[in-house]
DNA sequence: AAGTGAGATTTTTTT
DNA sequence: AATCTCACTT
């Protein structure tokens, strides 16, 4: 039986195929359990054919990994459900729909870096000085605007700010832009399928013929888009079943709207609502912790997580001096563990900024643990990938004029600033692409020297000779073409820098994922860029060790579990972050978040936070974070690192304060555990009374 | 057009 | 501390 070795609400979720469910699912309920054995059961039942069949994830790994286990339930027809995320899904649809909303099935996706470029050309074109206004906030509020679904043309009139009248007429540029270089950004892949199916009633009737069967998991952050996605797909059969938990709402910032699942039950009638509250993951303990914490926000499902599981091992709060001493004390965890014949890869740590990964990744190489970190700064983000994956992008869509930009010198061939002007000139003059602009060496009006027509000549061709080879290639041979043809390995082959050398081996890698791609698929040049851009942090990885710790935010944590979790940075302005700490859905969703690393957790949790912390040169000192306060001590063990070694302080010795400065000890009071010394600096402050136990003073001389 | 060095700038989370 | 940007030189 499907239903096997469930508890009565997920087998009660399974067997309600009909009509719209909502699922409310705790961290570690078996939710992925639930959706794909009810996957199962459709079809066994007989109630759908698997390509009537839509089940929607956040990222490529879940869909992955879902497939993998409806596979095992119902073996080789799982290949034709569509298991995707909202991005991938769309691009499937586009691919086959874009020439109905004016875009070649060829268009090419756009990543955040190419987007952000893109808004720096706009306002540069009408003329804003990018150092006034920043490029970066101008992309985010249109991002934000397309995540309503708002167009250039349909946004309210009445800006209030001048940030939004700028970005108003910068979205309309940008939109043309795109348009004319046949290019998306990820909003307008959602923002574009609703267009779509809004505008073609045949287009959409076929896709709400199509899918009798909805599952959305994560619904608790989908974005107002996505939201209207899924109305128009399951307005004819109302078959949604969307699983999601309020308590892990952890994308406001990026425009998920959790009243999307707050309002299930109204926006669908008789809709039915399941809850799972049994875990199956954690200790007792854990447990406790999650719920303590989580009980401090207001706007929130009741929900209590429960287990049959052990009370485990309490939760360890390790008070560190800096980032060093807070590694070390994970590497000394880590080895405990590996010493008790536990595994690495059993281990994770998580933080609330991708830049604090730095230290721990020092110290563990140093200390020869071995890890992978998850997103950040990627393989993908790397100078010679992007290069790369920017001449593909060009052979694949001509159009893509940024693309073409970031390679149209590279390796250097003498084309320069001056000849890029005159180029971009003509082309604009002539509604012209800068492509089809350098095809025109032989124009007159053009005005370039003989010298310099002759290598825009060249290059032209080479992109063209390029273009026509694509047919009949595979990926990887394509890729090798390319990389003698322009020269770009050679570039860096000719070169004895060891940097350079890293950057062989880095393009060889991509060849390694161009392979697989091959071997997978056999797709197009398109599909392997698409499928590449749609990567989410997770799906990326870097260091390709085998049983590894784990290194990761703790956005992209969630859905994971681990025995060992440790949890770093836990320091006011860091986590909550500062830039969070001005609203109570900014403080309520960190603690969201808290409350997602936590459940993370299986066996045993480790938390961590620096009194001194550097950043950029200097250092910082922050209190704990609060989360640590609503953890109840009889969960836990806390202990502080030995500050600083014993010191007899005397006067007259000259010590530096890490927020004050240099002074000179003036006097010695207190006992001897808690000394309190009067330090008169050479800075503005004057006489300060200070307690060299909560602070890390260092001496200079005495 | 390309190479160099001073000066600015950086850290929130991501499809 | 490390990387990027921009003005200046060759």
């Amino acid at each position: 039986m499907i239903t096997d070795g469930l508890n009565p609400e997920q087998a009660l979720a399974v067997k309600t195929t009909e009509g719209p469910v909502l699922i409310i699912a705790g961290a570690g309920s078996g939710k992925t359990s639930v959706m794909t054995r009810r996957i199962a059961y459709l079809l066994e039942k007989k109630c759908a054919q698997p390509w009537e069949i839509l089940a929607i994830t956040f990222t490529n790994k879940a869909a992955k990994e879902m497939r993998e286990r409806v596979h095992k339930l119902i073996g080789d027809i799982a290949e034709d459900i569509w298991i995707s995320t909202f991005h991938a899904m769309c691009v499937k649809i586009l691919r086959r729909e874009a020439h109905k909303i004016g875009y070649e099935s060829q268009f090419s996706i756009l990543d955040a870096s190419d987007q952000l470029e893109m808004i720096k050309q706009c306002m540069v074109d009408l003329n804003y000085d990018l150092k006034k206004f920043d490029p970066s906030s101008v992309t985010w509020k249109i991002s934000s605007w397309k995540n309503a679904l708002y167009t250039p043309i349909t946004l309210p009139k009445g800006s209030k700010s001048q940030l939004e009248l700028l970005a108003k007429e910068v979205f309309f540029l940008y939109q043309h832009k795109l348009k004319a270089m046949q290019v998306m950004d990820f909003d307008d892949l959602i923002g574009q399928t609703v267009a779509l199916l809004e505008t073609h009633e045949e287009t959409r009737a076929f896709y709400q013929q199509k899918f009798r069967y909805i599952h959305v998991d994560e619904y608790q952050d989908t974005n107002q888009a996505q939201y209207r996605l899924l109305r128009l797909f399951a307005d004819q059969h109302q078959n949604l079943c969307a699983v999601g938990d309020s308590d892990q709402a952890i994308y406001r910032w990026r425009g998920a709207d959790i009243s999307n699942l707050l309002n299930f039950e109204t926006d669908f009638s008789h809709a039915l609502l399941i809850k799972l509250e049994q875990n199956y993951r954690s200790t007792q303990t854990i447990l406790n912790a999650a719920n303590a914490v989580i009980v401090h926000n207001q706007e929130r499902k009741e929900k209590k997580l429960w287990t049959q599981a052990d009370e485990g091992e309490p939760i360890v709060i390790y008070g560190a001096i800096d980032q060093d001493d807070e590694a070390v004390f994970i590497i000394a965890k880590i080895q405990e563990h590996a010493a008790r014949g536990g595994r690495f890869e059993d281990c994770t740590v998580l933080y609330r900024a991708n830049a604090l990964s730095r230290a721990i990744e020092e110290n563990f190489m140093q200390a020869a643990i071995p890890y992978r970190i998850l997103g950040g700064m990627t393989f993908y983000d790397r100078k010679e990938i992007k290069d790369v994956m920017a001449y593909l992008k060009v052979i694949a869509n001509p159009s893509d004029e940024i693309s073409l930009l970031r390679i149209i010198n590279t390796p250097k061939r003498g084309i320069g600033d001056g000849t890029l002007r005159k180029l971009l000139d003509y082309a604009h003059d002539r509604d012209l692409t800068l492509l089809e602009a350098m095809g025109k060496t032989d124009d007159e009006s053009l005005a370039l020297s003989g010298k310099v027509g002759e290598v825009v000549k060249q290059f032209y061709q080479m992109i063209m000779y390029l273009k026509e080879i694509e047919e009949g290639l595979t990926v990887t041979e394509y890729v090798q073409q390319m990389l003698y043809k322009t020269q770009y390995r050679e570039m860096y082959a000719s070169s004895s820098k060891e940097e350079d050398q890293a950057r062989l081996e880095n393009i060889d890698e991509l060849l390694t994922v161009t392979r697989a791609f091959d071997r997978r698929r056999r797709g197009t040049l398109a599909d392997f860029l698409a499928e590449t851009s749609l990567l989410s942090d997770i799906d990326k990885e870097y260091g390709k060790t085998e049983n590894a710790v784990t290194l990761m935010t703790m956005h992209a944590a969630k859905g994971l579990e681990f025995p060992v979790v440790f949890v770093i940075g836990a320091e006011e302005t860091l986590f909550p972050h500062a830039r969070s700490l001005d609203s109570i859905e900014g403080i309520e969703e960190e603690r969201n978040l808290c409350y997602v690393a936590i459940t993370r957790a299986k066996k045993q949790l480790f938390i961590s936070y620096c009194t001194e912390r550097s950043a950029f040169g200097q250092v910082r000192m922050n209190d704990p974070s609060r989360f640590l306060a609503e953890i109840p001590d009889h969960l836990t063990v806390r202990s502080l690192a030995d500050h600083q070694a014993v010191t007899s302080w005397s006067e007259g010795t000259k010590v530096r304060h890490p927020l004050y400065g240099v002074g000179v000890i003036t006097a010695v009071e207190g006992t001897i555990e808690d000394v309190e010394l009067a330090i008169t600096f050479t800075s503005r402050h004057g006489t300060k009374s200070i307690r060299p136990k909560l602070t890390r003073l260092k001496i200079l001389e005495n």
